[in-house]
DNA sequence: GCCGTTTTCGGCCCGACTGTTTTCAGTCG
C-alpha cells in the first residue's frame, strides 16, 4: 500500500456542539410564506409592510442555520429584519404548519397572487385592477380574458399590454428552472468576449449572481462601458442574435437567447463603471445594506457613483466605493449581507481560497470506468493546469451504468498508471477509486482492495429514495471504513433533474469531522454539490472540504473554477481545502 | 412591520424603460 497522507489528522478532544443543520428546507418554506404575505399586502396597497416581509424573507432564505432551531431557542427576533410581528407569524407557521394571517389575506382577496404576479409585466397594481374589473383570479382567467381581447379595453391597459401578458403566460410555462453556473458562465464569457472584440465598448464585465458564483442563476447580467451606448447596444444585439427582445433603451437592453436564457446588458460611462459593477453585482440585500451605510455617512450611493451632495467622491472602481465607506474590499462571492459588511468595516475580511491555490484534483474518471479519455490524456491536461498531483478515481464495484472496475481491471489500471507516472515524473499520480455506498452502509469494494488504494471517494449512486434517518445512518456507517478521503457529492442533487436525497446533514458533518473525511464540493455543472450554504455550514463546524471536478473528459478538469467559486461563497480559506495543499508522504 | 452614531417616532433604495398617456404610473432589477 502506498502510504500517502493528505493532511494531518486531527481529532478534537472536546465534544463539539451538534447543530442540526438539516438541509435548510424549512428556511425556504418560511421565506416563501413571508413573500406570499408580502404579495397580498402589496396588492391591497398596504404601505411599507410588503417590503418589511420581503426583507425578512430574503434574510431567512440566506440563513445558514435552520429556522426551527432559532425558533426553539426563542431567538427569532434576533434575526435582522424580523421583529415582533413577523416572529409571531413564523412561530405560528413552524408550530402549526399554516398561517392564519395569510388565510385571512387570501379570504379578503381570493386570487392566486403568486401566479399572477409571476407573469412578466404584471405587478400588484395591475393585478388588482384586473381582479376588480374582470374578476381575474388566476392564470386561466387571465389567459381567457387576454385571448378574448377584453384586457385592452381597461383604462391604463392597451393592446400591447394584452400581448405582453399572453407572451408572459407562455414564457411562464416554459421556464421554471434556474440554470447551473457551469452552463451559464461560459455562455456569458463568450458574449462578453465578443462584445469586447466588437470594439464598441471600452470594457465589459459579467455582473449579477454569476459574478457572485451562485450555483444556479436566473439570468445573465452584463455590464459595459462605452461613450456611444447606442452603438454598443446595437453591437450586442448582433452578437446575441436573440429570439426575443424584452426591452431596449439608450442605456440598457434585455433579450432572450435562442437557448431560452435571459441576458440583461447595461451600458455606463467609463467613470461610472466601478459603481455600476458594484451595483449590478448585488446581491440586492448587500446593496441595500451598503446604501444605508452611505446614507448614514451623509452620502448617496447609486449605480453612477458615491456622491456627497452632488459631487461624485468615488465610483471609477469598486474598491474606491468600499474604501470611502470605510470598508475593506468585499469579494463578490461574499456579498450576500450575511455579516460580510461588518467584517469589512473591521477590516477583517478573511483571505478566500483562489483557483491558483489548487494543487490537484482527487475526483477524475478515465476509460477504465465511464470516463472518455485515457489516463495519459487526463494527466497531460492536469499538467497543463499546473497541478502537482492528480488522483484517478474510476468507479469500482458493481455499478454497471458507470462501467465500474473489478479487481482484475484495477490491477491493470495500476500498471498503466505506473507507466504513465514514469513518463510524467513532474506530476504525482495517486491511485484512488470512487466507491458506491451500498443501501446498508457497506461499501461496494473488498476490504483488501480498499486498503491497497491510496485513497477512496465514497458516494451514493443508488437507492436515493429512502427515509432521512435510514440515509443518514447509511452514509455515516459508510464513513466508518478506513482509507476514505472524501465523501463525494454529499447531497446527491442534480440541478434541474433530481432533488437531493433526504439526509441529516449535521450528522454527516459530525461523522466526517470525526473520521477526518473531507466533504466534496463537486464542480460538475449539473451537480454543484455541496452548494455554498451547506459548505459554509460544514466549514464553520470545522469540517474540511475537497473541491473536485468529477471530470470525465480532460477539458472537464477546468470545472475546478466553479467549485472554487462555491468555496469562496462558503467563505473558505486555503486551509479549509484539502487539495489546496501539497501531498505529504507519510514516513 | 422594522429600525435607530439623526430617531422609541417617522422614516423606509433608486433609476431605466414601457405603455399609455399627453406628463406619468407601473414594473423591474
Amino acid at each position: 500500500m502506498l502510504t500517502t497522507i493528505f493532511y494531518k489528522p486531527y481529532f478534537s478532544t472536546t465534544f463539539f456542539n451538534s447543530k442540526n443543520l438539516g438541509l435548510l428546507m424549512k428556511n425556504q418554506e418560511v421565506a416563501d410564506l413571508l413573500r406570499e404575505i408580502a404579495e397580498y399586502l402589496e396588492i391591497t396597497d398596504v404601505p411599507f409592510k410588503p417590503r418589511a416581509y420581503q426583507r425578512a424573507a430574503l434574510v431567512i432564505e440566506t440563513l445558514a442555520e435552520p429556522i426551527e432551531d432559532i425558533w426553539k431557542a426563542g431567538k427569532l427576533e434576533d434575526i435582522p429584519s424580523v421583529g415582533e410581528g413577523i416572529a409571531k407569524k413564523i412561530a405560528e407557521y413552524l408550530e402549526k404548519g399554516k398561517s392564519a394571517y395569510l388565510k385571512k389575506l387570501k379570504k379578503e382577496l381570493p386570487i392566486d397572487a403568486d401566479a399572477l404576479l409571476s407573469v412578466g409585466g404584471l405587478g400588484p397594481k395591475k393585478v388588482k385592477i384586473l381582479y376588480k374589473t374582470l374578476n381575474i383570479k388566476n392564470i386561466e382567467d387571465l389567459k381567457k380574458a387576454a385571448e378574448q381581447k377584453k384586457i385592452r379595453n381597461i383604462e391604463g391597459f392597451g393592446e400591447k399590454t394584452e400581448n405582453t401578458i399572453l407572451e408572459g403566460i407562455t414564457f411562464l410555462q416554459k421556464t421554471e428552472n434556474r440554470i447551473s453556473l457551469g452552463f451559464a458562465l461560459p455562455l456569458a464569457e463568450s458574449l462578453k468576449d465578443q462584445l469586447l472584440a466588437s470594439k464598441r465598448v471600452h470594457t465589459a464585465e459579467i455582473a449579477g449572481s454569476l459574478r457572485r458564483s451562485k450555483e444556479t442563476i436566473g439570468d445573465i447580467d452584463l455590464l459595459a462601458a462605452s461613450d456611444n451606448p447606442k452603438r454598443a447596444v446595437e453591437a450586442f444585439l448582433t452578437i446575441a442574435a436573440p429570439k426575443a427582445l424584452l426591452g431596449k433603451g439608450e442605456k440598457k437592453c434585455s433579450v432572450i437567447l435562442t437557448s431560452g436564457m435571459q441576458v440583461d446588458l447595461r451600458i455606463v460611462k467609463r467613470e461610472e463603471f466601478g459603481a455600476a459593477l458594484q451595483y449590478f453585482t448585488g446581491s440586492k440585500s448587500h446593496n441595500i445594506a451598503l446604501r444605508n451605510k452611505a446614507i448614514k455617512k451623509g452620502y448617496k450611493l447609486n449605480e453612477y457613483g458615491l456622491f456627497k451632495r452632488n459631487k461624485r467622491i468615488a465610483g471609477g472602481t469598486e474598491d474606491s466605493i468600499y474604501k470611502k465607506l470605510g470598508m475593506a474590499f468585499i469579494p463578490p462571492e461574499m456579498r450576500e449581507n450575511l455579516g460580510e459588511i461588518q467584517l469589512a468595516e473591521k477590516g477583517s475580511i478573511p483571505p478566500l481560497v483562489k483557483l491558483k491555490d489548487i494543487k490537484g484534483d482527487f475526483h477524475t474518471h478515465t476509460i477504465y470506468s465511464d470516463g472518455r479519455a485515457s489516463i495519459e490524456e487526463m494527466i497531460k491536461k492536469a499538467e497543463s493546469l499546473g497541478y502537482s498531483f492528480i488522483g484517478i478515481s474510476d468507479h469500482f464495484g458493481h455499478l454497471r451504468i458507470a462501467n465500474a472496475m473489478d479487481e482484475q481491471r484495477i490491477k491493470k489500471q495500476w500498471k498503466e498508471i505506473n507507466a504513465v507516472q514514469k513518463k510524467h515524473p513532474k506530476i504525482k499520480i495517486v491511485k484512488g477509486a470512487e466507491v458506491n455506498i451500498n443501501k446498508d452502509g457497506s461499501l461496494d469494494i473488498p476490504p483488501a482492495v480498499l486498503r491497497s488504494l491510496d485513497y477512496a471517494i465514497i458516494s451514493v449512486h443508488t437507492n436515493f429514495k429512502m427515509g432521512k434517518q435510514e440515509m443518514t445512518k447509511r452514509i455515516c456507517d459508510a464513513m466508518e471504513h478506513e482509507n476514505i478521503l472524501v465523501l463525494g457529492h454529499p447531497t446527491g442533487g442534480m440541478i434541474g433533474e433530481r432533488k437531493p436525497y433526504e439526509v441529516d446533514f449535521d450528522e454527516v458533518v459530525l461523522a466526517a469531522k470525526q473520521h477526518n473525511i473531507a466533504l466534496e464540493i463537486n464542480s460538475q455543472s449539473k451537480r454543484m454539490d455541496l452548494a455554498s450554504p451547506l459548505a459554509k455550514a460544514a466549514i464553520e463546524q470545522g469540517c474540511r472540504v475537497s473541491i473536485n471536478t468529477d471530470a470525465h473528459y480532460p477539458d472537464s478538469l477546468e470545472f475546478m473554477r466553479f467549485g472554487v467559486g462555491i468555496a469562496r461563497r462558503a467563505w473558505a480559506g486555503k486551509a479549509d481545502i484539502i487539495n489546496a495543499k501539497e501531498l505529504k508522504q507519510k514516513s
